[in-house]
RNA sequence: GGUGAUGUAGCUCAGACGGUUAGAGCGGUGGAUUCAUAACCCACAGGUCGGCGGUUCGAUUCCGCCCAUCACCA
């Protein structure tokens, strides 16, 4: 019985680089839609950009370009780590489109006809000088409760205080830093808190349109209460205006989910699909939308309270899972654990990510951490030293001793793995999205796999005379039983499966065909080693690629539930965090020395050249001091240097370490000295 | 501060509707093997199932409190 199923992921804004922590949600999207279409379903897949809002429009002008040619450059950018990544959707749109204006229209008209858009006078902070009102996020002031300074209008990073911007002491523009002025306008709000709001979702929230545990997370928001929904923004804003509203646009959280509808119109239109099968009130179709969980109340509570009221059907489930940690702790830029998707590309197999996330992805709301060195070591293993190894220890012999040609089968040795397929667990792990369960039983079958190998002992066989039959089916066995491994995982290593198909000569495994083993008499094509280890120094590069991008400045903090994140980049708790251990500390390794030599570099124009004394030691140094310091007036002092940073080459000369100086806007810099019978070469500690 | 989730071997995780010796993979150690891009096979080590109380004949599994981590809310 074929199904209809659509299925979305949250759209990424386009304001910024994918990185590991949306991939979790891209890639549980596409191992559960590729293993529905394996399964010969009707599952189609969409997804698109999420454009509209204050941050892209000013991010756009900050680059001097229009907020179309940003969404478009970044377009490509998503597209290109999606597909990077395999990710392979049926439809990858934009929000900023025709179809997702007319259902912007469409939801907004029908609930405006059903009585639940209200207009509401609202007092907000407004930029003079920008002209334009401001998000909470582009205030910026001193926090009320700790007063510390440059906090952001909705919560305070120092002492974690939550507020209106309109309490923040001396609060400016983030945009212009102008003082902002309190001004009203008219706002169009969703009438969330009507009875009928809440009446629908009070018998809508339940499994298995969410899982229990947001179910209880969702009732606690429910119960206490829910407030009407700000629909609308004030020109300038990058979005869609209201109709018969002038200078009033649709907030950018408003048209985001409607960008499904708007996507798979587009999809519809161009395969000549009936967009109303999938999305009238009774439809037989099925609707996911995978998402993270800090967008659940978006997705469970306006999205489906919006639709019921609108005329269109709601979700058949809403699957939330938790945030991406690495190595236990949030993505950090400092410790280059910020990885991007296009710099994992750069050195690492996307397969191999995919494999990790599956193995711990099993459908709950927990978050899933990246550790690197698990990591490494649970690919290897599992993937190379397990699975690909079945393929790899027998096809030699079928391709040098039977001419390529498979021989018959040993169906004692098949029979555990029929029973797996006929028992469909595999199967119904991936349909609960509990791929670490369905992984588990896959590599539990590659280790009987390799077991019966071992037994049999095919490479006594090869020796012996007389065994060649004995030899061809073994082999012959093992690669059916590698081939039913490479069925369940297809969905998740969709390049690895094709090339195993190409090497079996099979057409393209699916779920639906009945089990048998490879035919007696099938050729096979020669093989070539399907996956190579991960060697931890690729992943210490790229985590050192991703610590030396550290610089770029802030962004203009988006709208922060626009960003859509699924994990969260560390947020310091003080200006003193992350904390550093005292073995940290002693790695450094700083030392008294006396300036020896100090003289001018021709051709530099900060630089100064000094001859550091170690006591036992010379060191060359170019320090930037030229502009503070004469070098005769430094010949003779001591200051402090750090001698084991490593050597840098640069244009002048081999530079052996650096000298510490202070410095801020005040001046500098200012060379650190000893006090007084501190000799050269003494350690700092 | 309130609410919720999590806390099981070095690492990553299963599991237990309360009941004989708590499991797997990886890592470690020893052995075996050499077909396989040293992969595979066998064996062993080892954990007071976060802590303290309670219910019970019996709790790691239920209840309460506490601690830690994470998240949400105000």
């Amino acid at each position: 019985m074929s199904r209809k199923i659509l299925v979305t992921s949250a759209l990424p804004y386009a304001n910024g680089a994918i990185h590991l922590g949306h991939l979790v949600e891209y890639i549980q999207t596409d191992i559960w839609v590729r293993f529905q279409k394996m399964c010969g379903h009707q599952c189609l897949y969409c997804c698109a950009d999420d454009t509209h809002g204050t941050p892209i429009m000013l991010r756009a002008e900050k680059e001097g370009i229009t907020p179309e040619q940003l969404i478009d450059r970044v377009w490509h950018e998503h597209k290109r780590d999606f597909d990077g990544f395999h990710v392979d959707f049926d439809n990858f749109y934009s929000t900023n489109s025709i179809e997702t204006r007319h259902y912007s229209d469409t939801l907004y008209t029908r609930l405006k006809e059903a009585g639940l858009i209200e207009i509401r006078s609202i007092e907000q902070f407004y930029d003079p000088v920008k002209e334009m009102f401001l998000p909470d996020r582009f205030i910026k002031g001193e926090c009320p409760k700790c007063h510390a300074r440059d906090q952001y209008g909705d919560n305070c990073e120092a002492c974690g205080a939550a507020y209106q911007p309109t309490d923040l002491i001396e609060p400016y523009s983030a945009v212009s830093g102008a003082k902002p002025v309190k001004k009203s306008s008219d706002h169009h709000f969703f009438k969330l808190s009507d009875p009928r709001c809440a009446g629908f979702l009070e018998g809508w929230i339940a499994p298995p349109h969410v899982q229990a545990e947001a179910a209880n997370k969702l009732k606690e928001w429910l119960h206490s209460g829910l407030s009407d929904w700000d629909i609308s923004r004030d020109a300038p804003y990058f979005g869609f205006e209201i109709p018969n509203a002038p200078g009033k646009y649709y907030y950018v959280w408003l048209d985001a989910p409607i960008g499904y509808m708007g996507s798979f119109q587009n999809y519809c239109d161009n395969h000549g699909l009936n967009f109303d099968e999938f999305w009238k009130p009774d439809s037989e179709a099925e609707l996911y939308h995978f998402i993270g969980k800090d967008i659940l109340y978006f997705h469970a509570l306006f999205w489906p309270a919006e639709l019921a009221h609108a005329g269109f059907r709601t979700p058949t489930g809403v699957f939330c899972h938790g945030f991406l940690t690495v190595n236990g702790t949030k993505m950090s830029k400092s410790r280059g654990t910020f990885i991007t998707a296009e710099s994992y590309l750069n050195h690492l197999n996307p397969e191999w990510l995919r494999y990790y996330y599956a193995a711990k992805l099993n459908g709950s709301m927990e978050d899933i951490d990246l550790n690197l060195e698990d990591f490494a070591a649970r690919v290897n293993s599992d993937l190379v030293g397990k699975y690909v190894n079945i393929a790899s220890r027998c096809a030699g012999f079928i391709s040098k001793r039977f001419g390529g040609k498979l021989g018959a089968c040993d169906s004692i040795a098949t029979e555990e793995f029929v029973a797996a397929f006929t028992n469909g667990e595999i199967a119904k792990s991936y349909e609960e999205r509990d791929y670490g369960r369905a992984l588990r039983e896959i590599m539990r079958l590659a280790d009987v796999a390799n077991l019966y190998i071992a037994e049999k002992k095919p490479w006594e066989m090869a020796k012996q005379e007389g065994r060649e039959a004995e030899l061809h089916e073994v082999c012959s066995t093992a690669l059916t039983l590698f081939r039913d491994l490479t069925l369940y995982l297809k969905p998740v290593l969709p390049k690895l499966a094709e090339q195993v198909e190409v090497f079996l000569n099979i057409p393209p495994l699916a779920w639906t065909n009945a089990w048998a083993p490879l035919p007696t008499g099938h050729a096979i094509n020669d093989y070539q080693h399907l996956m190579t280890r991960i060697d931890p120094k690729q992943i210490e590069i790229m985590v050192e690629e991703n610590k030396q991008s550290l610089a770029p400045p802030p962004e203009p903090a988006p709208a922060r539930h626009a960003e859509h994140q699924q994990a969260k980049a560390e947020a310091a708790a003080s200006p003193w965090e992350p904390f550093i251990s005292i073995d940290d500390f002693t790695q450094v390794d700083l030392r008294v020395v006396r300036i020896a030599n100090a003289e001018h570099v021709e051709g530099a124009d900060k630089l100064l050249k000094l001859t550091l004394d170690l006591g036992d030691a010379t060191r060359t140094v170019f320090a930037g001091i030229k502009a503070a310091y004469a070098p005769e007036t430094l010949v003779g002092r001591l200051t402090v240097m750090v001698a084991n940073l490593a050597p840098r080459k640069m244009k002048f000369g081999l530079s052996e370490g650096m000298v510490l100086a202070a410095s801020d806007e005040r001046g500098g810099p200012f060379l650190l000295s000893p006090d007084s019978g501190a000799q050269p070469g003494m350690r700092i500690k």
